[in-house]
DNA sequence: TTTAAAATATGATATTTGTCATGTTATTCT
DNA sequence: AGAATAACATGACAAATATCATATTTTAAA
């Protein structure tokens, strides 16, 4: 297992903050693993002791509410954390994490990183800055969620993927989500996914093939309502 | 001025974990600020340089969709602090704070917080706490206005209110909201927020006087879908 | 490759929610 | 108190979205 010191993780996300030492203490006791699309990480009501980098992939960050449904609440990609309210409570996690491709990541024991929260400031306060980004974050999705249609919030999540995530050589949209996994993110029933995505399609603003998106007018995704 | 060593809002949030000599400094340099009902406490895209501390009243953390309504966040009353995400990052704020009735608060400026956050790790791990607190409650709300109806919501609001916020002593919820209130908590339009609690009303759930409202039957509340 | 299963697509229809209009009841101000 | 204003209420209708049914296509498995 490569080190933390050399992962290119420790570029993204708050394990920068760490020193040299306490990486190398880290870098000894994660461990790494790899999962497979569709595969749980974690579930909601279980405790988590620890956090979770991704290495490689995407996973989504979901909780099933009382209809049945699957509503995606974060997706998350490389140099993401996952468990970040397990340093700080130990409440069982409100949120499931599945993996959305095959995925590479590792753990770092809570114990591992207690002591480096206390001790290190700089890296406690990348933490909290984290936190508080997670947090404006969800806020403005909620606003969204209850005040934009269905149509905006899927032309939203389009752009949105497209402008964090990227695309592949050819175009298209480098997160490949199935309409079911779209209908989770949107909040609304699978056909309506569907047929919004075949608008959208009809009308020009995207293509596909297979499963893959490409956006051909983004300007004009921007400007649905 | 009273001192914040002796105010009780320091029983309710992360101030508790400041030391004596650290909440006399505080205390210092504190200001203290009465707002009257509708009045606005911050903006959207101001920059706060502090914290906010309810001594007394409600105010509502909510945020202006672009279709020109307001869409409430959070509720804050006494013990609750604004502002938290300010001292960890330095952009503008997402969310406007507008007092729901008269308010006394006190503002703390951030270059006082600022040295305790990096040299008292247990009130940054308080500070640490209620961010991730707010998170999980943030991402919450978000599903449930996702996947439940208006009218689920509005009853979830109401049960929520009564069970965090109390009554008076004539068992009417505590914390009076107008219509539009609700509706901005719900996310919904203002006449379905009237009509939903005409029918609550209706049909034995909740009583009204004014606009005041009065819980009949919670279990029956609890169980509208 | 063939077959079974899953994902996508689309129509028909029901339900939920929003909008506009209009009337009524409370509040506030003088 | 009386007028003005804001808040509440409700009907009628339109629009958005969900649900159910049923093809079609794609993907995975034997």
């Amino acid at each position: 297992m490569s080190k933390c010191q050399s992962c290119i993780i420790k570029e993204f996300n708050a394990l920068k903050s760490l020193t040299r030492d306490e990486l190398m203490r880290v870098s000894a006791c994660k461990t790494g693993k790899l999962y497979k699309k569709g595969e749980v990480i974690f579930e909601e009501g279980e405790t988590i002791n620890g956090v979770y980098c991704v290495k490689d992939g995407v996973c989504k960050l979901s909780k099933l509410s009382e209809n049945g449904k699957d509503q995606v609440v974060k997706l998350v990609v490389k140099g993401g954390l996952l468990g970040k309210r397990s340093l700080v409570s130990d409440q069982k996690t409100n949120l499931s994490a599945i993996a959305l491709n095959d995925m590479e990541m590792c753990f770092i024991p809570k114990s591992e990183i207690m002591s480096d929260l206390s001790k290190n400031p700089k890296f406690t306060m990348d933490v909290l800055k984290e936190m508080a980004n997670d947090l404006k974050d969800s806020d403005d999705s909620l606003v969204d969620m209850a005040q934009k249609s269905v149509k905006t919030r899927m032309a939203d999540i389009l752009l949105y993927i497209h402008d964090n995530f990227g695309t592949d050589d050819e175009g298209y949209l480098s997160i490949i989500l199935s309409r079911e996994d779209y209908a989770g993110i949107v909040g609304t029933a699978t056909e309506s996914a569907i047929r919004i995505l075949s608008q959208f399609k009809k009308e020009g603003y995207i293509s596909t093939k297979g499963k893959r998106i490409k956006i051909e007018d983004d300007k004009g995704l921007k400007w649905i309502e």
